[in-house]
DNA sequence: AATTAAATTAAACGCATGTTTAAAATATGC
DNA sequence: GCATATTTTAAACATGCGTTTAATTTAATT
């Protein structure tokens, strides 16, 4: 009866990936405090002691689901990055657009990946997760002044403290999309009776923080 | 020894308002998950049961929090709207700056009122607290109603639903903002070495929020 | 002043959380 | 194949939370 040919399903995934895997879609769906490790631990079905186990706390679990998508998105985005190093004229549009490839590349990590950074992203900042703010800034903020830079040179009208918060309105306009777009979603629905979902929202965000980037001091 | 002449201090606070403005403030500065009651009745002095004996619940307790600043802001924000249906010609920024008095009134109601009431908001949409969003829709929405009209009226080029849009993208800045935005004016004064605060902010914000409402779909 | 109502208080309740423990099961190395 | 790590497991632990209870104190009413 040892029929070893067909072998039907011993997939074999380690329990640090299960449980990364089940803590990343419920911290994307739920916000990082309002996920336990008991609802983990079950979506992930394994024993509710194996995160503190393998990861040593909630906290450091969080750290590690965030940073395996940073770990992808941020070298990639440098790599867009470097690439407008080279061109002579290049435009706020350009810079964000950069953005693009590294986001969708997030897509091997998972596969909701996009979204799910998004949304992680948008709890880190809107919960009081200063620890993640305090990581991205010291692993990655050799990236982030470099966008920064080149946000200046695309609008070099500004300064760089005016690119700076306005660089950050456009996080805190991203977030919020995220973070709310849904509840957004269905007020626009009955409201205007639209067919609205997400790239409605992506797309009247980039308009608007294209034009909020842009913003002229003077008439 | 009873010199009933002087008496030295006997204010004689309600409980009622010692909860309201201690909670307000603790509100404001960690948000409403993050502040229990304990933290609340020991900041305003008075015992633990009293919350739930004056208001029934945390949740209740909150929705009054914010509901003292509803009822002041609110209709001070339609008399400001009001004024605008008689000029012939309004543009976004005349909207925006209907907001400005009916802010600043808010300090009658706390020291920081409006601080405050700007942080609460802000951890109502960032914090899943659905039923705050819905008491403010429902009891308020007529307001917002005369409001997302009179920027229609106000950039008449753009349609209902992409004022709908920016506007809740404005409320994102803004929101994000007064959340993050200590932390922020942190970094940029160690970055630029700037003296920045909470005025700059608002400045950039103002900018920032303009350029996005007004933003042509076509260069 | 006596009686009734309202407000305050200390204590405990029930529950959920992250974390730790110590024994059992599994995998690894010689 | 045995000894040794490594991992998994069930249970308990410690803590903090919102809420409730029941007794006491204060205020109001008659």
């Amino acid at each position: 009866m040892s029929e070893s040919a067909v072998r039907p399903k011993k997939s074999k995934v380690s329990t640090q990936k299960k449980i990364l895997d089940a803590a990343e879609t419920l911290f994307a769906r739920e916000g990082f405090e309002q996920t336990s490790l008991r609802q983990i631990t079950q979506e992930a079905d394994v024993n509710l002691a194996s995160v503190n186990y393998h990861f040593g706390s909630k906290k450091a679990l969080i750290q590690a689901v965030v940073a395996r998508y940073m770990n992808v998105f941020m070298p990639a985005l440098e790599t867009e990055l470097k690439r407008l190093d080279d061109k002579p004229e290049i435009d706020s549009l350009a810079v964000f657009a950069s953005f693009k490839a590294p986001l969708i590349s997030l897509d091997q990590v998972h596969k909701r990946g996009t979204e799910h950074f998004l949304r992680l992203l948008g709890f880190a900042y809107s919960e009081t997760q200063g620890h993640l703010r305090r990581y991205t800034q010291t692993a990655f903020g050799d990236v982030l002044q470099h966008l920064l830079a080149l946000l200046h040179r695309a609008n070099p009208k500004l300064t760089e403290q005016d690119m700076f918060w306005r660089l950050h309105f456009v996080l805190g306009a991203t977030v919020f999309a995220q973070v709310s777009g849904q509840a957004l979603i269905e007020i626009a629905q009955a409201e205007f009776d639209e067919r609205a979902d997400i790239q409605t929202v992506i797309e009247h965000l980039i308009t608007f923080i294209a034009g909020g980037l842009d913003s002229q001091l003077d008439g």
